[in-house]
DNA sequence: ATGGATACCGGCAGGCTTGCCTGTCGGTAT
DNA sequence: ATACCGACAGGCAAGCCTGCCGGTATCCAT
């Protein structure tokens, strides 16, 4: 009886799991938490409104879930676009350019919807939390291994999170307006030169 | 038939929309803009929903209005809090204190509620991206009033914008979790410390 | 003082959302 | 081979939200 059934049974279920988060980041990229829906979802990834209960019995089990997907899918994307520059082009402003590249798509407008909602939803504020700390501890080991002269100066964890709040500020910006992600690309560049000048003149500093 | 109603039409109205108004702020700020609704607004104010329909005839027209006076509201207020400041004390440190004052009360959450929101609402967005506009400009003049010997630096304007979107990452941040709290008040400390020492060491560099 | 406009009230209808419930199909274990 | 179990489909009901409408009171102008 199996004609194109070549899938066993954990395998359709990791499948349909996939289709239902894609669709639930996809539907929270575009429509933003306010106007978004599980009809939307259930449209979105072509399956029945039972199938996504049969999942995911409530909305917050769904956009939990799509929450750490989305976490852990950026955590590893994150390694592996550093590991992926070469050792020679390992500068401090290609690292920001390459850091830039994760709040400029579409998983990052997910976030900062489920993030923004989180503060007020109770179920999910734990899981966007325990994610924020994830992205400050991933960013400081691959720092770490990308730039171990550097990684030793004071003061280092803090800065690397302030950077990373920047962009989140950067990035909220952008996405309103064309004038707002041309201001957001002149303090890039000021960060990116003043960086710069400071890595190549901090390691002389006691 | 006037016992206590010594207010005149226009003041009546004025203050029909002021509570509405305010209303429409809380409920932001307390349930985000999701789980925010007009029934909420017109409960908080204690009106009926005619009032609200009367001089709001639809929800969008409410949100915008309360977008531009917040904006309006805490623009005004930007200037009096620098102003108060004795001159004496008006130190990059301090200015720093002050400017964060502004990111972790009650109309911070609602305009960055109002902020995402804008992303994916066509009605919302050129009054906030003005709102933005706006921020920037202000802070401009504030830093260029206080600091008049700063003011002439390079890429000043950068710098101060980049500030702003830095606080607005790190407000965002800290609006979820104690921990991420007390990492957002780290960076800003080391932040004083650096822009302090960047400060008085600048108007020396040609 | 009277007419007209304006502010305000409270209920109604339509649409949408979420969660649940039953029914059916296919896979899996014994 | 059979009996069970999980995956999935689709419809239903309750609740809420928004926008609109007729009705009433209050204020300003003539």
């Amino acid at each position: 009886m199996t004609r194109i059934m070549r899938l066993s049974q954990p395998e359709r279920v990791e499948a349909m799991r996939g289709r239902l988060l894609d669709a639930t980041i996809d539907s929270l990229a575009l429509s933003g938490y306010h106007g978004f829906s599980t009809n939307d979802v259930v449209r979105r990834a072509g399956v029945s409104r039972g199938a996504l209960a049969h999942h995911f019995p409530t909305k917050a089990d769904l956009v939990a879930a799509a929450a750490d997907r989305l976490i852990g899918q950026r955590a590893t994307e994150f390694r592996e676009r550093f590991a992926a520059v070469p050792p020679r082009r390992r500068t401090v402003a290609k690292a920001l350019d390459v850091l830039w590249t994760f709040f400029d798509d579409r998983g990052f407008h997910a976030l900062l919807e489920l993030a923004v909602a989180a503060r007020t939803d109770a179920e999910l504020r734990p899981v966007v939390a325990a994610g924020l700390r994830h992205a400050s501890d991933v960013t400081r080991q691959v720092f770490a291994e990308s730039f171990p002269a550097l990684a030793q100066q004071p003061f280092i964890a803090e800065v690397l999170d302030g950077i990373l709040a920047l962009y989140v500020g950067l990035a909220a910006e952008s996405a309103l307006d064309d004038d707002a992600g041309h201001r957001a690309s002149a303090v890039r560049s000021v960060l990116k030169g003043a960086l710069s000048l400071g890595a190549a003149s901090a390691p002389s500093l006691p």
